[in-house]
DNA sequence: CTTTGCCGTGAATCATCATTCACTAGTTCC
DNA sequence: GGAACTAGTGAATGATGATTCACGGCAAAG
């Protein structure tokens, strides 16, 4: 029994691990995923480009697991944020604009997880991203509908569009770009009101609906 | 004055370009952005792949202009049918519905032209499509805003947003697929409903334009 | 019919990056 | 300390595709 990897060792490999995915995700964040090169996370994580390879077999894996993080992290706080609401329709409100808030607040991060192109390779991961966003709008559109708060409609075209509406309406190169905190609250609020009104919520309620999400 | 271009070369000048452009844009609308190389758009031409670069200064002029081709016609018929319409309401209903209804028909096509991964020299190309498409939708509903037909928003977000929730909505992977026309013109009912109530038009109206669009 | 110069060619070149691998450095355990 | 093995290295390799270019052929003008 020669050699095994001792616990000090494997702490130092896991940290590591850590430090490539930040270093990925920093890169993500300043430059779109096209700044995400193995040479240049490498680079940023301090290490040689090779190592990169020790932790993760291919760039597309490294990448699964950067977008992964991110996305749980977001589904994770939209869900909490639909489950502490004190009815469905609440909950329609808060999760949308939870995911607003918290997608505008680290706009280029969001965009280049959800949206912006890169190669058919890596768009599969995103894909499940969205696809998860997508699915759990629609579970709370459809409790919505079968408690007949919203009028009857097709969830499985409501939803991705709403993720759409959302992406393009706030994070993608046509949005306007915010400067402050107020814009971008009042930007968040105008989306969140959009997309509930799209699904059939009279302006008035829906303006009611957005009032009472609380926002970071 | 040893050559100059007769009016017979001058046609099959124009004429070979046309049939790149054309070769260009089977190839996109069969196998999305990717499938449109040089050397794959020469050979659909007939030609060599050093050719194509007498008629195109760069792989991303070609895109450029494919682009553009599409995006006119698409905002021509856009703008023809909104100014058929009797009024400021049936002429956003009308071109909603149109632009989503084009866009299916050609859902590749109109995918790859629109919001399919490619690099980022590309998508310049593409941002003015977009920015177009929500420019023109910006327009109308900024008249429906001062007629006092919609509740005062800001036109600068909502309008990205319709793009981004036709695309996703309709085109993007997320949304459903459709095998016969029957879905398709539901498809994009729905879609056009959902847009139109995003903007603030109640259900029962919203359905009221929408069933008087005429599609194809 | 010949000169002039564009047109078309496609193999070779270039650029970009991911990925590999022969090697060095470091760790474990006796 | 040394054997046995793993971790880290970074230059070399490979793959993909756009772009170039020297050359053969064809059209125009006299």
């Amino acid at each position: 029994m020669p050699y095994r990897r001792t616990e000090n060792v494997v702490r130092r490999l896991a940290a590591r691990e850590q430090v490539i995915l930040t270093a990925a995700t920093e890169l993500a964040a300043a430059g779109g995923m096209a700044a995400v090169q193995i040479a240049a996370v490498a680079a940023r994580a301090g290490i040689a480009a090779g190592t990169v390879y020790r932790y993760f077999p291919s760039k597309t894996d490294l990448i699964a697991e950067l977008v992964a993080a991110v996305a749980g992290r977001e589904l994770d706080a939209m869900k909490a944020a639909g489950d502490a609401a004190p009815g469905p329709m609440s909950a329609l409100a808060a999760s949308i604009s939870t995911f607003a808030s918290r997608a505008l607040s680290e706009r280029k991060l969001a965009w280049a997880v959800m949206g912006e192109p890169v190669d058919a390779e890596v768009d599969a991961m995103r894909l499940d991203f969205r696809q998860s966003l997508a699915a759990q709008l629609e579970g709370r559109v459809e409790i919505a509908i079968a408690g007949r708060h919203l009028p009857d409609q097709d969830a499985r075209v409501a939803a991705p569009a709403l993720v759409g509406a959302l992406m393009e309406g706030l994070l993608g190169p046509l949005a306007p770009t915010y400067d402050d905190a107020g814009q971008m609250r009042e930007a968040v609020q105008t989306a969140t009101l959009l997309a509930l009104r799209a699904l059939g919520i009279i302006d008035a309620r829906a303006r009611g609906l957005v009032a009472q999400c609380v926002l970071p």
